[in-house]
DNA sequence: CGGCATCCAGTTGGATACTG
DNA sequence: CAGTATCCAACTGGATGCCG
């Protein structure tokens, strides 16, 4: 995407919401930021990772581990030991990315309520016969 | 982050990703940014959106309006004039959650290069023999 | 003009089984 | 322990046609 010959449209839309694309990419999926969360704090090995997280398959945290250090969010460091051990950190590059999030998270903390009540509104108003 | 309930690592991640969740899946769409960007500046008519954002079908545009206006982001206004007429303006909601996203965007636009660069090396490192 | 209904392809993600 | 491989269900989103 970097060579960008898009540019077409005399207007916005291209500037500021493809650029967020990619990382709204990796970001918006199922667990990306909680990984990224609990990273913020320290070092993770793998299984913890799986127990912590619940609800997480282990395909689902390999898949999702492997793109965020595909993109230069984290690193993986294997210590070839017996039994393996595997253990995921943030990069500063990552640590950038979970600042960058809190505002959105402080948004959405903040105004959980609204959107519940705009959405039992919205229900209300669209289903009246059910 | 002025919250401040930092907890020790025995159950976060439902602390600050879940709650982020309802906004990313609904932010986090191909989508819904374009349109909250759009709509920030002044309203738009539903066939001026589809003409503005290039690629986006009927269907979608008109999923994506409703889950907005059904989260309490934007407001659709019906015109009862021939031929139909309808405005899309974001609500104040709208504008504080476009604001609440800069941080992100910032952050996409100043670190898109060394993403594009550690995935290249990421894929170097994989792929040596493609 | 501003939709909605239908059909369909591609992707996401869960469950399960197997491996170095 | 830390994965990989396979299969499959659900969801996302595009194309098309119809309608008030």
């Amino acid at each position: 995407m970097e060579d960008g010959t898009r540019m077409s449209a005399s207007h916005i839309g291209e500037t500021t919401a493809c650029e967020v694309r990619d990382v709204l990419d990796r970001v918006g999926d199922k667990w990306s930021l909680l990984v990224i969360e609990l990273l913020d704090h320290e070092t993770w090995r793998f299984s913890a990772l799986l127990r912590e997280i619940e609800g997480i398959s282990q395909r689902m945290l390999t898949r999702t581990l492997r793109q965020l250090e595909r993109d230069g969010l984290l690193t993986r460091t294997v210590h070839p030991v017996v039994p393996p051990r595997v253990e995921y950190a943030l990069t500063p590059l990552g640590h950038t990315l979970f600042d960058a999030i809190q505002p959105l998270v402080a948004w959405s903390r903040g105004n959980r309520d609204e959107i519940a009540g705009a959405r039992d509104a919205y229900d209300a108003r669209a289903e009246p016969a059910l």
